[in-house]
DNA sequence: GATGAATGAGTGTTCATTCAT
DNA sequence: GATGAATGAACACTCATTCAT
């Protein structure tokens, strides 16, 4: 049986707690093994050590989120793949507060090792947006600007309330919070034509390749 | 002579140092004392503990920011007061990249009486920003929609693009960031008809007052 | 079938070579079970704990060691007797280097009761060598001094050769290394007129006392 | 005031005690700090860990040996220099029988590359060892045979000599047992002409060279 | 005031041993 | 018997803070 991935995920599982409750510092691994209910030296079973656990969060996490969100298609309307994107992306953070937290707020700082991934991670997601932007305004659909700004922007943007959406006391009207968010974006970076994009989109990328 | 603050000064410098170097956790007393070059139990002649000096530089830098933003006066053209803020907090952040490191990323996590104040603080930052939404949404010179949510967007905006910007390798034209990020905001959340608003501004101000 | 045994013995075989490579305190339980293939649990249905086996290891080749040797027998010429002693021993540690490593370097120091025991079992032998040198003293075929510094320098000196015979590199001619360490303890310790030995030695002893 | 250097042989004397009664492993930190009556931490501000202090311990031991003993002058009598010699390693063991057991059964084990420095300690002895045969030998002063199985057997009896002594109940005859020691050492590798060597030393250097 | 030696609570990690399956 | 997951005592080392000089 699949015992040990059963163990494995419920050490993970208390973890995250912890290290959401806590902050990674002061999270020690008692208070982990505590939460788990297992002893000390089980945690070193499945974990190598404190760091590599947080790092494994961090990334299941992160991996959840990468496969949550689609590309952009600009052959097909703009407007609703980017309310779902963002729509999913909350989604995920909703259903886990406690990574949530823990991206949002803790993910840097630990050592310069880990903060090289982690920051290769938003560089990764910052590059994908910068390219999509990039095209966007070579589509005309776009405005023009610093491309990296924007991306930063977006990016800084959707974190801060995603943060402040995981901190709400009261739950929040997720739907509405998704349409004022895509309202700024979209006046902000979208130029005022998105009813004619789709047929120029064709001729334009027929042309570029 | 002010002999006393000179060396607080002094050591409150290179503490900044060695915590934007390092990040809070991995900044040991050692290191700040070694950079002050003063002893160890010299340091805890002029603060309290790690925490404090910790505590005291974050709230200095806050104080920088607060008093480098002018409210906005909306009997007054939007625009310039609002790239006069955002030039000046870049200012700020520029003049200072090691705070500026520190405020962005190791500020959060430290611990809950820590965060809890500084927490209070982009509480107030958001507060003033969602009043000041509120009342550009009455006035019509702001878009409608959740102004926390709005607030949110536009303060995780722009702390991401400082934080690039702080860790850019290379210098970055100030001018033309403040010049994206206004048109994204401008674009975002004022609605189009900022000529006639100073006039329908103080109308409506002396209607409600 | 003594199943049982093999298994026990393959144990005890790897356990040597692990002992051998690493030393007792570095050699882990798991290196053992590991190398011998069985589960941990395993390993301890055949041996009570680490120590219990490594002592076992370290007295069975101390066996091995004293069944190899012949008591000298002062009728018969000493020579071929004393000769053929330390090449059965040489023999033995050749045979095993594994344990001559363990046996050499490592056996003192675990704890004080194994400490006391191995001990023990030096001072067997030394009390050995010290009666022969004491009978061949009173032969006259032995030079005279104190029995016990006679034993252990040439208990000592045989050791260390051993030692760096094990370790050596290269094959070395094993015979040339028992003429050698012959021609010292004979010239050292054996006195000039071995053919008349008895006679000689009754004579001597009488004139001495 | 050296202070800090009175300090820290405070804490090398009580740390050897505690390797020489207990061993290395069985040694704990606690032990040391709590003989040498100094908190934890103070340890570490004297020393960089566990096994610093344990190497401190044996090189400066080795380095006691070292200046100690005299190169032996072919030009001059052989006999009292090399009593002296081991009249002078026997003083320097017997000042100090913690580091007396330590050298001559826990050295050995610890980490391969303390070993390996360890060894090349050995090995540097027994290459003066061995090259002082092999000058006898080229003067005829000494027998012939493989010289490093001379040296191994010789600093191998000395070694367990040493030992010996070192955990004898009674004191010992120091004397008698230098005496012992030479009289094998020169019986078994000096040849029986010492009165000619001299002259014949002097003369055979000169053709040499 | 300044110093830096001393402190000791705290923590991550190891590993021999046990025991339910 | 065999297994290997679980255990938890033990230990080296860190570092913020104190205090005698």
């Amino acid at each position: 049986m699949a015992q040990r991935e059963v163990r494995r995920q419920q050490i993970l599982d208390r973890a995250r707690d912890v290290f959401a409750k806590k902050g990674y510092h002061a999270a020690k691994i008692d208070d982990v093994v505590a939460a788990a209910g297992v002893a000390r030296g089980t945690f070193y079973l499945y974990f190598h050590d404190k760091r590599s656990i947080f790092e494994e969060l961090v990334s299941r996490f992160f991996h959840r989120i990468a496969i949550a969100v689609s590309r952009i298609d600009v052959d097909q309307p703009i407007a609703p793949q980017i309310t779902a994107n963002v729509s999913a992306v909350l989604d995920v953070f909703g259903s886990d507060p406690g990574m949530a937290k823990i991206i949002l707020t803790d993910a840097i700082g630990l050592d310069v090792e880990f903060d090289r991934r982690l920051l290769a991670f938003y560089a990764d997601i910052e590059a994908l947006l910068t390219s999509s932007l990039e095209e966007g305004q070579q589509l005309g659909i776009v405005h023009p600007g610093d491309k990296r700004v924007l991306a930063h922007f977006l990016l800084g943007g959707l974190k801060e309330v995603l943060l402040q959406l995981t901190h709400a006391p009261v739950p929040v009207d997720k739907a509405a919070v998704v349409r004022d968010m895509y309202a700024i974006l979209s006046r902000g970076v979208l130029t005022e034509t998105p009813r004619t994009r789709s047929k120029t989109a064709v001729k334009r990328k027929s042309a570029r390749s």
